[in-house]
DNA sequence: GTTAGCACTCTTTAAAGTTGAGTGCTAATA
DNA sequence: TATTAGCACTCAACTTTAAAGAGTGCTAAC
């Protein structure tokens, strides 16, 4: 037995109505509201075999039929065509905060969030490089020097310390000056205790300051590896019966918040910044997130510059509107393209 | 009819009694499980008259007792004693991440969460002041310059600018200059047109950029008085069957979520970082916000130095442990006072 | 003033019955 | 051979009824 196209046409119907209404589709509904002209008990033959084949499931013996992750596959795959989301043009109300990077990426969030009524995640670029570029070092008052530390890819990192000893001005500069001689193009793994030993034995005084120093350019450098990962419209998720049982609903909105198990969509799909900008569909068990089996997530890839790169997600249930989803997420992805091609935050 | 000594007892030993079950009380437990030796007969007649006096109410006629927000408010005042919280010293997993102010309140939220199993709000430390102390300008490439600013209580930002012109190290060293002749020491106030004029004159090129570094200086310093609200456990809110009524747990999460209802705490209550730490219980509708009126919230202050202070917030149900949640916090204060002294962030 | 005792109320839980949507199968039909 | 009408059957969901249990208020006795 194969999937004919009367089959299909069937399934599509099955599946649409039940993104729509939640609930199982008989075979009457379909016999009525489609323009196959087919009696109801032709349907239920079909709707047999079509079970029997995977794609739908009974909940309970006397309801309706339900897609299965395999149906829902078939369904995102090969029958939905994305919608075009018109929605007024983004753009604008995402500049009108982004004065920052981490500001802009909050904002898509929320605005996605506003928009489908699902709850969305952002993560932060992913870089490859964590060069320095350079450093700043500048005397806030007699105790206090504050470091600005510029990494590739004009990521600006500040700390500030304090000295135990009184700073002279002239040191300050000269420790700059060696700091930067030393430390500028390099990568985390090149400083090495080698290296800091030697960076060392050229700066007189301030030797604590300069472990100190080194250590937070370290952290800082980590850091800015660290994925970070934005969320926003988490209590959507309660808005759909089928997710907000009391212990599901907890699980999905404990992930949400924690936000580690989010970081591994970053990795998933191709990075293709072309006409599908690196939509991915993950449908029940293909998010690995126990707690979101009963989810789907469409992740889209935003580009800053080649090989920089970040996700946006939405998280709705099994049953999001795949069509508006993606055509969203496709929208607002140029518009990104956009911000990030002419007017960087 | 006035609240007698006896009264009292039992009304605390109710109190006592519906804070860990959270099921209503009946005459016979109190009569049973207090040092009283009353029977349950003479308990009701009692209750009979704390029900008249607005302590206690019953659910429905054949159910026992539970607290009104009066007779909660009344034991939080007069009838507890805070447990003195000697959970291990949370210090060092505080400062472990905390590099900086915003890693530090974010943990204090989550370290709170986990220890007391209610949700956590910690809102930025709210300034007086917001005086320039200096502006760094910095070339990082032919076009791009960083602004590094500093504003009084060294809370640093920066920002890149992109120029349209080539710019000459000496014409950024000359402009970096000019604008902190001018603008050092200033409020945001105090930077008007005139001095906005005054300033562009000074530096022959780069007028676009001037006007576009005036601008950030103005949304970086008008952002860091916004306050900012990080929460955390918020999922814990949906453990207490009380709260988990879908309707409620989702006005109570989108809340928490959202976050600018909770910034009207950090005016309320108290400024006193004595033995008390300014804490301030929030009962039911003295919340203020609606969506809390099932909850109780206990804020207390937290004070970086002289005048410069932010909240620290639980929120929990209003059967919440009130003498731990107190004890905990603090506690909590006690750390962050140590922190903030010895070890600024 | 305190208490034993009892009738009464009202929630909670379980069991039993009812309804309705939807199926699977069979036999007739095109 | 494919389609369809018809009908018995299943099972969740809802309603009704009954029973149990917790707790009260009141009265009369101590």
């Amino acid at each position: 037995m194969d999937l004919d196209d009367r089959k299909l046409k069937i399934l599509q119907a099955i599946i649409k109505n039940y993104l729509e209404t939640g609930e199982p589709v008989g075979s009457r509904t379909i016999s009525k509201y489609t323009d196959l002209n087919l009696s109801s008990a032709t349907i239920r033959n079909e709707m047999a075999d079509l079970e029997e084949l995977g794609y739908i499931v009974q909940p309970h013996t006397s309801a309706g039929r339900i897609p299965t992750d395999k149906g829902y596959r078939l369904y995102v795959d090969t029958m939905m065509q994305e919608k075009v989301d018109e929605v007024n043009n983004m753009r604008d109300d995402l500049l009108e905060k982004a004065d920052r990077m981490e500001n802009l990426l909050q904002q898509v969030a929320k605005l996605l969030a506003a928009n489908t009524n699902y709850a969305t995640m952002v993560t932060t670029p992913k870089y490859r490089s964590r060069k320095i570029k350079f450093i700043q070092l500048t005397d806030v008052d007699e105790y206090q020097v504050l470091a600005v530390i510029v990494l590739e890819g004009n990521i600006v990192k500040n700390r500030m310390f304090r000295s135990d000893v009184a700073l002279v001005k002239e040191e300050v500069l000269k420790l700059n000056l060696a700091l930067n001689t030393f430390l500028q193009g390099l990568d985390i793994e090149e400083i090495n205790i080698g290296l800091v030993q030697k960076l060392k034995s050229q700066v007189g005084a301030y030797q604590e300051l300069v472990s100190e120093i080194l250590d937070a350019i370290a952290t800082a450098i980590q850091e800015e590896g660290d994925i970070r990962v934005y969320t926003s419209g988490a209590t959507n998720i309660l808005k759909y019966p089928e997710l907000s049982d009391m212990n599901k609903a907890r699980d999905i909105l404990s992930t949400l918040e924690n936000k580690e198990e989010l970081t591994q969509f970053v990795d998933g799909g191709d990075i293709k910044p072309d006409e599908k900008r690196g939509i991915q569909v993950y449908i029940g068990d293909e998010t690995k997130v126990d707690s979101m089996k009963d989810c789907s997530v469409v992740t889209a890839t935003y580009e800053i510059e080649e090989g920089i790169y970040g996700k946006v997600g939405i998280i709705g249930p099994k049953r999001m509107d795949y069509e508006r989803v993606v055509g969203t997420l496709q929208n607002m992805m140029g518009q990104l393209d956009d911000i990030f091609k002419n007017n960087k935050p």
